[in-house]
RNA sequence: GCGCCCGUAGCUCAAUAGGAUAGAGCAUCGGACUUCUAAUCCGAGGGUUGUGGGUUCGAUUCCCGCCGGGCGCACCA
């Protein structure tokens, strides 16, 4: 049964169109602007060319068609052909009758199947920068609000923990035990890792093996480095996930897909195909016969693999593993990698659609009024930890969430320190720990809270906006799956906090004097505090209930 | 040179699959706490949406040119 205010707009206005226009098409219904009703649509606007009338009077026959509804207390038609709506009280109270009664918002489980973000993932030589934050914040709400619209969702880190970098970042060690040992004229590879991270690994390294690996290379140690060095660093990086209220369903291994034969069985799908040839003793993939762009190799001429070639094994792996869409989060510095992704997709003859890429532009950081250059193998960066531990996880988090992927982030140190109070994390808590004191409020003055009770009473606008942006949740979480952006959804807590202090500021909710509209009006504070708290765990923020 | 992304208030960012008067926060100015948390609310100023065209009832949004910025263009990942 359809309580959301604008689904039964919906509807209705879909059964008039259809009657009047004789077919269907998509229109929209939205929240009407100051003085135009309470909800406003553009249906006789957009349907005016298939009507072939104009769209004045195609909205004129609409309302006509409306006229008797149920829904409605006025329709009016204004300029180009808007028609807006005033509901009537008793439509608009239905959603909060509903919330109330279930004691939650409940979502309409649109989404159907088995899909997978990947997110977080990166080479494990060093530790999670500023960047990698944006990027885990973002998958991990997405993956929250997608899960809440129904999706059956794994999280997926892809670990990349084979290749040329991890022999770097292995030698890269080696080097920083030496030092330690007192060994001289040994330096770190120029394309190695300089960061301050290994030194402390080695300190610990040295410290356990003492000078067993003094001057001593050869495969072998170079292998035990490579491990001790993925190791401590994955150790690590999954003590900030936790930190970061992000967690995983899955890690997954790049070496993996070597020693269980994917890679192999990829190779040989893509010979069959004629896909591949060789040329200067390396193995190429003809990226060029599916899109435009250069060929590019999956066997180097030394024999080992190119992160290409075990990227079409993991996603081929992704495939067999039976997700009906996998959206992969990288960096926009990745961009050059998706056509050729989706060029072996196709010669995977996996179909279009399953691959989505979300590009997230990079992340500037300021301190003061100078920029921050980041690089993870020159070691100059800010970690996210310390990131997180200077302003806090759910401003980190909120932060992140707030700001488009697609939009280059310049993220100021200080100001995210100094004005931390000022950040819109704590508008929206605010919020929350203000209903909280309410409901305190309404105990200590012994004002009953009846559930479901006397809400016929609300009647000021405030109220009423209110109740339309609770109303509006759904259509949040639906923009944040529709744009793969998350900051639909803090732009919709930030209204609704808004709506919220509005009313509060307006109406006194608890009056010893006025026992039913008291009863009314915690009950409105009721559903908005559902939503709030809600909202605020798809973003992983706490929901203080004190501040 | 080629490709991807971006250009909106002084700053950081929004603006739903083209919609009505382009919105928030910070900063600036002026109001509101003897009553539920002033981390709030009410109001003012601040914009030729980089620029020039095009598409149409209507463009910040779509198309083309130009200017400016970020990022790619490896047998790195």
């Amino acid at each position: 049964m359809i309580f959301l205010l604008r689904e039964l707009l919906k509807l209705e206005l879909s059964n008039a169109v259809e009657r009047v226009v004789g077919q269907t098409y998509s229109f929209e219904v939205d929240i009407a602007p100051q003085g135009f009703g309470d909800f406003a649509t553009n249906a006789a606007l957009v349907g005016a060319r298939y009507a072939r009338k104009s769209p004045m009077q195609l909205a004129e026959q609409l309302r006509e068609e409306l006229k008797n509804s149920e829904l409605f207390e006025s329709i009016q038609i204004a300029k180009p052909g808007f028609i807006n709506f005033v509901m009537k009280r008793s439509t608009l109270l239905r959603v909060l009758h509903r919330i109330i009664e279930l004691d939650n918002y409940p979502v309409n489980k649109i989404g159907t199947g088995k899909i997978q973000f990947e997110y977080g993932s990166a080479n494990p030589t060093g530790p999670f920068t500023v960047g990698h934050g944006r990027q885990l914040v973002i998958g991990d709400v997405l993956s929250n609000v997608f899960r809440e619209l129904g999706y059956e969702v794994t999280r997926e880190m892809y670990i990349n923990d084979a290749g040329r970098q991890i022999k770097l970042l292995g030698r890269s060690l080696w080097v920083r035990y030496n030092q330690i040992l007192g060994v001289k004229d040994i330096d770190i590879p120029e394309d190695g890792y300089h960061g301050q991270y290994l030194i402390d690994i080695a300190e610990k390294l040295a410290d356990e093996q003492k000078d067993r690996y003094k001057e001593k290379w050869d495969d072998q140690v170079s292998q035990f480095f490579e491990r001790y060095a993925v190791e401590s660093i994955l150790k690590d990086m999954k003590e900030d996930l936790m930190e970061l209220g992000c967690s995983f369903d899955v890690y997954f291994s790049e070496k993996s897909l070597v020693s269980d034969g994917t890679v192999d069985q990829v190779l040989k799908i893509l010979e069959q195909k004629g896909c591949t040839y060789w040329k200067d003793d390396a193995l190429w993939f003809k990226v060029s016969e599916f899109v435009e762009e250069d060929d590019k190799v999956l066997i180097k001429k030394d024999g080992s693999l190119t992160y290409f070639l075990t990227d079409i094994a993991y996603h081929y792996n992704k495939y067999k593993r039976g997700f009906s869409k996998v959206y992969d989060i990288w960096g926009s510095d990745h961009h050059g990698h998706i056509p050729r992704m989706m060029a072996a997709m196709k010669a995977l003859g996996i179909e279009d659609g399953f691959l989505n890429v979300i590009l997230h532009q990079f992340v500037t950081l300021k301190r003061g009024e100078e920029i921050v250059r980041m690089s993870t193998r020159a070691g100059e960066f800010v970690t996210l930890q310390e990131l997180r531990e200077e302003v806090g996880v759910d401003a980190t988090r909120y932060f992140f969430a707030m700001i488009d992927p697609n939009t280059h982030m310049i993220f100021d140190l200080d100001l995210a320190k100094e004005r931390s109070s000022d950040n819109p994390v704590y508008y929206v808590q605010y919020a929350h720990a203000r209903i909280c004191s309410l409901f305190e409020q309404a105990r200590h003055k012994s004002v009953l809270f009846e559930k479901g009770k006397d809400m016929e009473l609300l009647s000021d606008k405030s109220e009423l906006d209110l109740i339309k942006r609770i109303d509006a949740f759904e259509d949040a979480l639906k923009d944040v799956a529709r744009t793969l952006s998350p900051c639909k959804l803090t732009q919709y807590l930030e209204q609704l906090a808004y709506d919220f202090h509005s009313f509060y500021t307006k109406c006194l909710i608890v009056d010893q004097d006025n026992p039913r509209l008291s009863n009314a009006r915690l009950n409105l504070s009721y559903a908005t505090m559902v939503i709030l708290r809600k909202g605020l765990a798809l973003l992983g923020v706490s929901a203080p209930e004190k501040m």
